[in-house]
Order: C-alpha cells, then sequence, then structure tokens
DNA sequence: CTTGCCTCCGTACTTAGGTACGGAGTTTAT
DNA sequence: ATAAACTCCGTACCTAAGTACGGAGGCAAG
C-alpha cells in the first residue's frame, strides 16, 4: 500500500463515508470491486474517492442513486450518441429543478423583506406565491 | 359537501396523490385533520389541495419532509422573527443547490458539444470538471 | 509470532416516505 | 331502503439508502 493506493477504510475516510456505505455502492454496482490480490485485500485509488465525493454531491442536489449513476456512466466511456441523450434528458431535469428553486428563493427573499417592515407576526402567503408563479 | 369543500379522496385526485398519503401526512402533521363533525367524515378545500401540492413541488426539490414542515410552518402566521431566522437558513440551503446544479448543467452542456464534434465514443471527465469547479 | 486492528462477506436491522389491507361506519344513487 | 362506493382507523407491508454485526481470515508493530 502506497500513497496512492489504499484500502477500504481510509477510502470511506478520505471520501467521508462509512465503510459500509462503499460496500453497499459497491452492492448496487455505483463503484467497481477491485480485484482482490489472491490472499490479501483491495486497494483503492484517488479515482475512487472522486466517485464517491461525485455520487454524494448529485445526492445533495436531490438525485437518485439510479440517476447518479446515469450521470456516473458518462464517465466510463460509451458512445457519443447514448452519452449525449442521458445528459440531454438530465439538463432537462436540472434545469426544472433550478426554476423551482430559483422561484422558491425569490418567495423567501420577499418574505424576509416583509418581514422586516412588520415587525410583529406574520401570515404569508408564500405557498400561493410559488403556485401561481408556477402556472405562469 | 358543496363545490368548495370536499371530501378525502377528492382532495386526493385533485392533489395527485393517493388518500393514503394524506392520512400520513396528517399523522406527520404536514396537514391538519379538520374537524370531523360527529357521525360523518371529514370536509377539505382547496387551501390542502394547495397545501399538498407545495410538498409534492419541495419533494421534487430535493427537501424532505422535515425541511418541508419549516416551510410550510411560514405560512401558518408565526413571529416575524422565527419566521426570518428559518427563511434565512433555507435560502442559504437553496442558493447552494442552485449553484451545484449549475455547476452540473454546464459541465453536461459541455460534454453535449463536445459529443457532437466527436462522433465516435467519449470518455467525459464530468466529475473531475464537477469537482475542481466546485473546489474554485 | 502473537496481539490487536483491519478487511471480507453475509445477513439483519434502521429510517424516510409512502402503500396496502381489512373491518366497521357513512353517504349516495337507484 | 338497500347495495355500492367511500371514509375512518389501525396495523402491516414495501422501497431506497444506508448502518450494524459477527465470524473468519489478512497484516503490521512490538
Amino acid at each position: 500500500m502506497t500513497q496512492d493506493s489504499f484500502t477500504i477504510g481510509v477510502l470511506a475516510k478520505k471520501a467521508g463515508v462509512n465503510v459500509e456505505t462503499i460496500r453497499f455502492y459497491q452492492r448496487r454496482g455505483l463503484l467497481v470491486e477491485p480485484e482482490k490480490p489472491f490472499k490479501s485485500v483491495r486497494y483503492y485509488t484517488e479515482c475512487e474517492v472522486q466517485r464517491i465525493r461525485f455520487i454524494k454531491q448529485g445526492q445533495k442536489l436531490g438525485f437518485s442513486l439510479d440517476e447518479i449513476s446515469e450521470l456516473l456512466s458518462l464517465d466510463d466511456g460509451k458512445h457519443c450518441q447514448e452519452a449525449k441523450e442521458i445528459a440531454l434528458r438530465k439538463l432537462v431535469l436540472i434545469r426544472e429543478r433550478i426554476d423551482g428553486l430559483r422561484t422558491m428563493e425569490m418567495a423567501l427573499s420577499n418574505l424576509i423583506e416583509n418581514c422586516a417592515s412588520n415587525t410583529d407576526s406574520v401570515s404569508c402567503p408564500i405557498i400561493l406565491a410559488l403556485l401561481s408563479h408556477h402556472k405562469a
């Protein structure tokens, strides 16, 4: 084990996840189990660290492991046409999500501003604001 | 039951969810169970429809039911200072999420463009792109 | 060369977010 | 006024995404 190849425990620490999580991702096919040298243990590299960080980032952005799987497959060298289709589909999803978040962002900043002027209590039509904005 | 007050089955249909989901949200406190007239059934209004749609929208944007609960509480008339704090916290989260999604959006559009020029196969450094962009 | 921590692997448990089921009571359409 | 459809409520079950556990075997420091 050199400094660019390490065991699963170190990988877990570097990526900020639990060892069990890594094994779970391997079972799910999100991470490939490296060959195990006969009568020894598996070794990992920075590549795996990045992959795991990517998975975690994707989850924070609201993607399921299945969706992240698809995104990762873009990285795994595949035919251009197929990659393009996946990317386009995800792009639509991402843009919808950005729009939704921006609507919510606006509603919340409005709320905060209105709050500032009315120092007592508030019953803000945030829901209606969001829903009506969305019909437009 | 007039046209602005309806039973749970109709509410479910209007909001596009399952009756069981509504009952689940009630148990979770996301939706208040209206008073049940003695020896009768509960009636709901458009207000509940909107609340459920809001919940579903929030989920699509990657919020958990607990987070959505907090957002909904902004609508339930509470002290300004508290509402403001919650809103600010959520705003930070939302902006982070928008940033992350935008990074991913860029990586994917780049991928699609590069694909267009290279009609054979592709091994795109999307992960590295995203991670390095994020350190900056 | 042994002691203690680590890996490996299978299996079982957990939490979030629902879905499904079944019996008893209510409402509606005929 | 009765059958069909719906509500109510409790309990049980399901999927996704982990987390925990335990025995057997590797590995490294004293």
